[in-house]
RNA sequence: GUCUUGUUAGCUCAGCUGGUAGAGCACGUCACUUUUAAUGAUGUGGCCGAUGGUUCGAAUCCAUCACAGGACACCA
């Protein structure tokens, strides 16, 4: 049953009382004509005034009542709307007869959504506040908010019930304020570049663009199963097969695996795709890009994440194979030997699984020894052939292909390469993927067929580039945690034990 | 998936080697017209995550489950 709380049962006697009494617990007639922030900008004269007060000027803000200091026949509240926090002083004798009394102090209490009419004056103890002349509720909460002084920390309440989390975390709303102007900068960025931004389907045929479990759905129409996208990379392909030529998507993104620190089921990536260009212009704008985002956001190029220290003035380019000795230390005369990587890393006590080729064993060397050690921006490139299934081989070094990946505080945030477009050697690499598929592989790419027949009628060339703007974001505001940067996390249901209730 | 820690009042947390539950805030009542987490007095508030077990007796010990946090594994 809800509402079984006996705080709440208070308050929706309070809720009664006010509207016997004539108030509408929740009024629709908000007045306000001027935000917190801008009253505190526009007042900041005041205490230059005689008195330190202007009864001449009117104002009427908005806000929800965060604190609440009752002090007999005069009160003090914190208001908070979503440009800030404005102290209140409530008088009995500036209120109509009987109002502060019977109302104000009985009925109002914190959480509540208040309009305020008033004058500015600044307080004895030098702040600037709003000196009320007419008091109204316009919203009454009727469930409790949590403690003034900690407010809410259980990280299960804040990712359950976020708006609680927003009510009571200032910080929280920072975070999801920047996330959304990095989402809007990134769009500006790229639309002043001449790139088109595009919306592709996030219901596939077939799911494909990256190595991952899709999530399943139904058509009913076409009874034909759906799979939710796990990236848009081969619909924007086509689209540069049908002549524009620069695209990019922000959008969602879906895999069906587990849940940690960085990864949701859900996340978001920006793709582009450039033709006439290689992934070294794609390097270049990467670069830009940052410099773009940091200007626009005011922040420092060097940032704090946890114990790190990120220079993002300081980008460097690393080929793969030399990051393995000069960043992981991994001996010279190991780095190009199959059998000696082995050996190196059954003598650090890894496992290797068997069968694994010379690309395979480089990349696990990387992840072993580099990976976690690049803190500055760090392009890895020339990645062996082996493991960059859909990227362009060198034409200069048949082994590596043209591609890089970005490496912020030891984490991937890009992944970039030279498209593949050649269609008959995408068909060979598919086949290679079906075979895979075959033998138990459940992450293997299917056939395509329809998107060889689009590289079929000629893609031109093409560098394309995707970013995790969930862990950019996360870089950005020194979070450690996905689901500090989601507004609603995925999480599991609770159990209802109310179902089984009303069954009965 | 494995390991590990947690779950006690609306919130933040105590609760020893088992003896039927405590604080602060919030809320109720009273006092207080310049407070800053206001203050003082006083009171209400709990199926101690769920289910079993051990015991004369369980918030406490044991087992299973649920959810959450962290680490690792897997994955890009």
């Amino acid at each position: 049953m809800a509402f079984e709380n006996k705080f709440i049962q208070q308050r929706i006697e309070k809720a009664k009382l006010l509207k016997e009494a004539g108030f509408n617990p929740y009024s629709n007639e908000s007045n306000r004509n001027t935000t917190i922030e801008k009253y505190l900008n526009v007042n900041s004269d005041i205490a230059e005034k005689e008195n330190q007060r202007d009864e001449n000027r009117h104002y009427c803000v908005s806000g929800r009542i965060k604190l609440l200091r009752i002090m007999g026949k005069a009160s003090f509240l914190k208001i908070e709307d979503e440009s800030g926090m404005l102290q209140v002083y409530v008088a009995r004798d500036n209120l109509p007869e009987d109002f502060y009394n019977t109302i104000f102090k009985k009925n109002i209490e914190v959480g509540d959504i208040v309009e305020v009419n008033g004058y500015p004056f600044v307080t004895g103890k030098g702040e600037l506040s709003i000196h009320a002349t007419d008091f109204k509720l316009l919203t009454k909460a009727i469930a409790p908010l949590p403690e003034k002084f900690h407010g809410v920390t259980d990280k299960e309440i804040r990712y359950r019930k976020r708006y609680l989390d927003l009510i009571m975390n200032a910080d929280v709303r920072k975070t999801f304020k920047i996330r959304s102007k990095v989402i809007s900068l990134t769009r500006r960025f790229f639309e002043d570049k001449g790139f088109l931004e595009v919306e592709t389907p996030m219901m596939h045929p077939i799911a494909g663009g990256a190595n991952a479990k899709p999530f399943v759905t139904h058509h009913n129409a076409l009874g034909i199963d759906r799979f939710l996208r796990i990236a848009p990379e081969r619909y924007l392909k086509r689209l540069i097969v049908g002549g524009f030529e620069a695209v990019f998507e922000i959008n969602r993104n879906f895999r069906n695996e587990g849940m940690d620190a960085t990864h949701n089921p859900e996340f978001t990536s920006i793709e582009f795709y450039w033709a006439y260009k290689t992934y070294k212009d794609l390097i270049e704008i990467t670069k830009e890009y940052f410099k773009y985002l940091f200007e626009h956001l005011n922040l420092p190029t060097v940032l704090p994440y946890g114990e790190l220290e990120i220079n993002f003035d300081n980008f460097t380019e690393v080929p793969l194979i030399k990051s393995l000795t000069t960043v992981g230390g991994v001996p010279a005369e190991v780095v190009n030997d199959k059998e000696k990587i082995v050996e190196f890393l059954k003598s650090k006590n890894l496992t290797v699984k068997p069968g694994m080729n010379l690309g395979q064993l480089q990349g696990e060397l990387f992840d072993e020894f580099v990976e976690e050690k690049l803190v500055d921006p760090t392009f890895i490139t020339e990645y062996p052939v082996e493991i960059s299934p859909l990227a362009r081989r060198s034409d200069d070094n048949p082994a590596i292909t043209e591609r890089f990946e970005l490496f912020i505080a030891g984490r991937e945030i890009a992944n970039a390469f030279s498209e593949l477009n050649d269609p008959v050697d995408q068909y060979e690499r598919f086949k290679g993927q079906v075979d895979a598929k075959d033998a138990g592989d459940d992450e293997a790419h299917e056939m395509d067929e329809d998107f060889i027949d689009a590289l079929s009628y000629g893609m031109a060339p093409a560098a394309g580039q995707g970013i995790g703007m969930d862990r950019l974001v996360m870089l950005l505001t020194n979070e450690h945690s996905i689901r500090d940067v989601l507004l609603f996390p995925a999480m599991k249901p609770v159990h209802n034990e109310e179902k089984t209730a009303e069954e009965e």
